[in-house]
RNA sequence: GCCGGGGUGGUGGAAUGGCAGACACGCCAGACUUAAAAUCUGGUACUAGCAAUAGUGUGAGGGUUCGACUCCCUCUCCCGGCACCA
């Protein structure tokens, strides 16, 4: 018999589908639209690793599904391939990452293909294309006219080993660079800033509606952290001074006892300034307290835990509720960049208040009661009461419940006007130039000359017209404006701006980007005036590309010409409908391209808002030793050396049905060969003489009941990304197949063959061609149908408990599945006689289900 | 500390209120073989028993139910994320 050795027919099948455009359909607008996507890579030299084979083999599978069920599939793939990483490696060789990448995405796709990925290759672009990049440098200009981008001397994250300034987000808990995993400092640099936080509340809302895995909804609603709150304006005694303190406590604040600023706030600039008055040896403590503060890494500060340090100002604010006068101190553990850098301090009530109380010897008040009416005075910590309770010592306040107060005493604040609600946020904007080679040039020219007139874009007749007719969206404020002065847009038609050719790029780390070196790239006449002007010379971060690209696939088209940005095409095929990718990206990408598109919306390019209607995570997949698989631990399993020893369809069908989806496995090579033998299990049976027939009388009916059964419950599987269960049913159906030569017919034995192509999809092409004599591939066929009147059996077999233990079952022709003949059947038992015989019972039957004798005594 | 996910045989896992351990790996025994590999057949939660069978069993304890891996409460441990955010 004709023996399974996948290598000698997958390579033929590969470049038979390309030669058939068998992955390249034609564009049928009658059928229901479906795009399914997986994160584009970052082409890296090292290839692809198995971690990558199994969210492509995942979106490979439920892709080739909804093609067979009928739908008009988008299913592309593309390139991510500016960025840090890229450009770090070709330092190392000693190349221009220009020439690199393009070998490196030669090498994905080779190995892709041999993974027998359904991708329409036509529809391929790398966002590192001029062409591409061209559209990513368009949006810039759009989203800078909106007053949603701007350049400001800014403190940021300094990466020392890149090099470049990096966004929040790109800063580990640990203090390390997301990317490079080196500590980080901060440097004070000028940045393009864009303005996701005027987004905060409709990147929110837009969560809502999303079929999007719990942790991730969880993680960006967190990063966002709305929190609603009222600032309280403090007078300082003596001072022509006021300090505002956010808070979302307002209700305790007849317990306040002290008011606590950043080592950063404006009121500690005035006094070391000299222009407050204070006494020599107070402003030397200040000085020397904020000295410290500030040059203290993030790792130190860690350390440090939450042991509470300070000075005291030697001033007193107000609280106008009680008259108290409260000492004003300068702490770190408030945070400049939080709220308004300065907190109101309620140690009764807050744990961190209460340790600084403590520190310093500061009165604590309690203003809420707390179980049962406690009113004892709290002089530990674990007595600090920040739960619900009742108000006590407050005035007008006592007796309420503590939201009521809230709601009470913000009323009464803002009535007397010494506060006002605000919302407050912990997403910071997003610093958006990074001072490196490998990124998309930033669109932008500075004037000397014209900023010494105070002219920008803003202020040209087309800047000007735009500001008007986009006022509803568009953030510009006059402050904005004037900061922008000698920034002018390059003329949208000229664009792409290409990235020059450069032999030396390296990262300069004196916060200049390399591109400042291209001296006839970085001059040009200015767009005004026509005088001498120079371009922007730091690019986008890596993050740019990935943030439309799914737009992109919507209308690229590599057998045409040039592209446009054509809104038909995205609105005939966005929102993504499955999107799939590692649950790494829960707030960089995720968030950053959500936030494009709200904006790509508001300006009407787009008619949607979310762009990922589903959202699935894939699980890591780790070494056979379960860590991390890694070159330094030799660990590493090479995809394409799999495949050249099983074939793609065993390492598919393993990846798949090792655990589920989204969870992590470890690697393991025995289970891979089991994998191979049910693939080898199922070519025998395809190969043999006795297994099918075309005498509907030999047929075995109970089989075909069976392959009805997992037909449907593959296919609910496959939707509800259950992959390891679905190959299971057809590993079930296998052994039952194989079992005493039972025979299907040959049309039946087809749609066995079907369910289990978006699986193995080189092994189900070869016995559909060969053994069955198709002409055309069983990844165009239609997914089975099947008579659902097969389905049922006529026997059932009825568990039977006494007293909910199992004790037996009863085989009972279906017709006579009801209550009275199961209980009949059943008492023949001996075995139930026995626990039932001379007692009382109820009967509890469940139809077609169970029977239970609930015994009594 | 807070948020999210989880704890089931030797291993990966299945079952989301109705026969716990499907399916697979591993292991044991057997067949084929001079032998090994490959392949095939049978067995494989734990305890007692030659066996039929009985008892125990889904991190721990309690509850709801005729019936709980599944629902509720308390606790515990592991993984991921966030954390001096006022």
């Amino acid at each position: 018999m004709k023996k399974y050795i996948p290598q000698t027919f997958e390579d033929a099948l590969i470049a038979i589908w390309d030669q058939e455009g068998v992955y390249t359909p034609k564009d049928d607008s009658k059928k229901e639209k479906m795009y399914t996507l997986s994160m584009f890579p970052y082409p890296s030299g090292a290839g692809l690793h198995v971690g990558h084979t199994r969210i492509y083999t995942g979106t490979d599978v439920i892709s080739r599904y909804f093609r067979m069920k009928g739908y008009n599939l988008l299913y592309p793939m593309g390139w991510d391939a500016f960025g840090l990483p890229a450009e770090n490696a070709a330092i190392k060789a000693k190349k221009n990452p220009m020439d690199m990448v393009p070998q490196n995405i030669e090498n994905f796709k080779y190995q892709m293909n041999k993974l027998g990925l359904a991708y329409n290759w036509s529809r391929e672009f790398s966002t590192t294309d001029p062409e591409y990049y061209g559209m990513t440098q368009w949006l810039f200009t759009e989203f800078y006219k909106l007053g949603l981008l701007y350049k400001k001397n800014t403190p940021v994250y300094f990466c020392p080993t890149c090099k470049t300034g990096l966004a929040e987000e790109e800063v580990l808990p640990n203090g390390t660079h997301e990317r490079c995993g080196n500590l980080i400092t901060r440097k004070e640099l000028p940045q393009w800033i864009f303005r996701i936080t005027t987004y905060a509340d409709s990147l929110l809302d837009g969560l809502k509606g999303l079929d999007w895995p719990n942790g991730i909804l969880e993680m960006q609603k967190k990063w966002i952290g709305k929190k609603e709150g009222i600032n309280i304006h403090y007078s300082i005694k003596n001072v022509e001074e006021t300090v505002t303190c956010f808070t979302t406590r307002p209700d305790t604040n007849f317990g306040a006892t002290f008011v606590v600023i950043a080592p950063e706030h404006h009121f500690v600039k005035r006094i070391l300034s000299g222009e407050i008055a204070v006494d020599e040896k107070t402003k030397q403590e200040i000085e020397a307290y904020v000295a410290t503060s500030l040059a203290k890494t993030d790792v130190e500060r860690i350390a440090e835990g939450r042991k509470k340090t300070g000075a005291f100002t030697g001033f007193y604010a107000i609280n106008n509720l009680t008259g108290r006068e409260m000492p004003v101190w300068v702490s770190d553990f408030v945070l400049s960049g939080f709220g308004t850098g300065a907190v109101v301090g309620v140690p009764a009530h807050d744990l961190r208040d209460f340790e600084f109380a403590q520190q310093f010897g500061i009165e604590i008040i309690r203003v809420v009661s707390g179980k049962d009416g406690d009113v004892s005075p709290i002089s530990k910590p674990e007595q600090v009461q920040e739960d619900a309770g009742t108000m006590v010592n407050s005035g007008f306040l006592n007796g309420l419940d503590i939201h009521d107060a809230t709601q009470k005493i913000m009323d009464y604040l803002e009535e007397k006007g010494w506060g006002e609600r605000v919302v407050s946020y912990h997403l910071r904007d997003w610093i958006f130039s990074r001072q490196r080679y490998w990124g998309e040039p930033i669109p932008m020219v500075y004037c000397e000359s014209c900023a010494l007139k105070n002219q920008s874009w803003f202020t040209t007749e087309q800047g000007n017209a735009f500001t008007k007719t986009h006022q509803t969206i568009s953030k510009v404020d006059k402050e904005l404006q004037n900061n922008m002065a000698g920034w002018f847009i390059i003329d949208q038609k000229t664009l792409p701006l290409e990235l020059p050719y450069m032999e030396s790029y390296e990262p300069t780390g004196t916060g200049e980007s390399p591109l400042a070196q291209a001296t006839e790239w970085v001059s040009v006449p200015c767009p005004q005036c026509g005088g001498a002007a120079r371009r922007e010379t730091d690019t986008m971060p890596n993050w740019a590309g990935s943030c439309w690209y799914f737009l992109a696939f919507a209308f690229w088209d590599k057998t045409k010409k040039q592209p446009v940005f054509d809104q038909e095409q995205i609105k005939k095929w966005l929102p993504v409908d499955w999107y799939v990718g590692g649950a790494e990206h829960a707030v960089l990408h995720l968030l950053y391209a959500r936030f494009w598109m709200h904006v790509l919306n508001d300006l009407k390019f787009i008619d949607f808002r979310e762009p990922f209607l589903r959202l699935r995570n894939v699980g890591m997949v780790l070494a056979e030793d379960h860590r991390k698989m890694s070159k330094s631990w030799g660990n590493v399993i090479n995809p394409t050396d799999v495949v050249s020893e099983y074939g793609a369809d065993a390492l598919r069908v393993y990846e798949m049905f090792m655990a589920p989806f989204n969870q992590e496995i470890s690697w393991s090579t025995s289970a891979l060969q089991g994998a191979f033998r049910f693939l080898q299990r199922l070519w025998y049976l395809f190969h043999s003489e006795t297994s099918m027939t075309d005498n509907e009388a030999e047929v075995n009916r109970k089989l075909r009941s069976k392959l009805y059964k997992t037909i449907e419950k593959v296919g609910n599987d496959i939707v509800e990304i259950k992959y390891n269960t679905a190959i299971a049913a057809m590993m079930e159906f296998l052994n039952d197949w194989e079992k005493n030569g039972p025979k299907l017919t040959r049309e039946d034995a087809k749609k066995m063959l079907q369910i289990l192509a978006p699986f193995a999809p080189f092994m189900t092409d070869e016995i559909w061609r060969n053994v069955f004599g198709e002409k055309e591939s069983i990844h165009i066929s239609t997914w089975p149908t099947f008579d659902r009147s097969q389905i049922e059996t006529e026997e059932l077999v009825i568990p039977v408990q006494v007293n909910g233990k199992t004790r037996s079952s009863v085989i009972i022709p279906i017709a006579d599945a009801n209550k009275d003949s199961v209980v009949k059947k059943a008492l023949e038992e001996e075995k139930l006689a026995k626990y039932v015989q001379g007692r009382e019972y109820d009967v509890i039957y469940v139809e077609k289900r169970i029977l239970n004798f609930v015994v009594k005594g």
